[in-house]
DNA sequence: AAAAATGTAACTAATATTGTTACTGTATGG
DNA sequence: CCATACAGTAACAATATTAGTTACATTTTT
């Protein structure tokens, strides 16, 4: 249980927000469509809130809605409100004071990082959930109709 | 201990070989530099060199050296040897069966996450090692004269 | 007041990463 | 020929993360 499939989990939570507009998702109908436990969901729809991309509501009729337009919300708004984490990691350890080589790799590594994490950050800015939520319903359509 | 800092440690195993050209270089030397145990740098060694990376030379006078010119290996071909996992996780469950959203979720997402993964790649292979080393060449000999 | 929802804390199980010890096999040098 | 220094690898411990679960407080509607 390493990698993380936070990122996934989360486009799915808001494509099946943005395929029922104006209306409040509960966490239990979230968990159902993933296969997985409420409060799962729930941990990450606190993430995707405190983003601001949704807004929820406690109480009886409560749940969960999106708070901006499918077509406003990148693939990268979700993947940096769920996956705060660095993408690539430093050696752990101290570096070797007496190896010059050890004390300046870090400052050569970080912009190959960065440059890598933008590139990607790039890519997912392509896609918004809007194009999400067109691929599934037509591939939903088609599988209905097989 | 989770993300995963064997892409740094390998770059920096590597560029410690590149800039001893001929030479074979110990794991108890790289260890030094990367301040941790030799078994640590054996297995990043050893997964260099199944991609044909490095070659290594048992007995009292072995060591590693690089298979290729420092010219010839990009930053992509040391992150595909010992990063193998993927970038992004699917949904660990399996997909409710009675939601067509969760059932056609993963297909979706999949060109999603090939195409981040080939933008990272592609930054990835616009540094080479000897650009690397030339950058730790360029601040080792300045932080030297500091 | 009951019911159904969010929000969250605390715990478990499984897994990954790093480091460590201990050992085998190999090649060199004296 | 044999001690030495290396690679290679298996086994284990410590730590951290992820996902799942239980439990419970809070909120809102009926």
């Amino acid at each position: 249980m390493a990698a993380n499939s936070r990122f996934a989990m989360a486009t799915h939570i808001m494509s099946a927000m943005a395929m029922k507009p104006g209306e409040l998702v509960s966490s239990t109908f979230l968990a159902e469509s993933l296969n997985t436990n409420p409060v799962v969901v729930r941990r990450i729809l606190s993430e995707l809130q405190r983003v601001g991309l949704l807004a929820t509501q406690a109480g009886r009729t409560g749940g969960a809605e999106l708070a901006k337009k499918a077509s406003a919300i990148t693939l990268y708004d979700i993947y940096q409100a769920v996956d705060e984490g660095e993408l690539f990691a430093y050696n752990p350890n101290d570096p070797n004071r007496s190896c010059a080589l050890s004390c300046e790799m870090k400052s050569v590594l970080e912009p190959i990082f960065a440059s890598a994490q933008e590139a990607l950050s790039e890519s997912l800015k392509k896609t918004r959930l809007s194009d999400v939520v067109e691929k599934l319903a037509k591939r939903c359509s088609s599988s209905r109709r097989a």
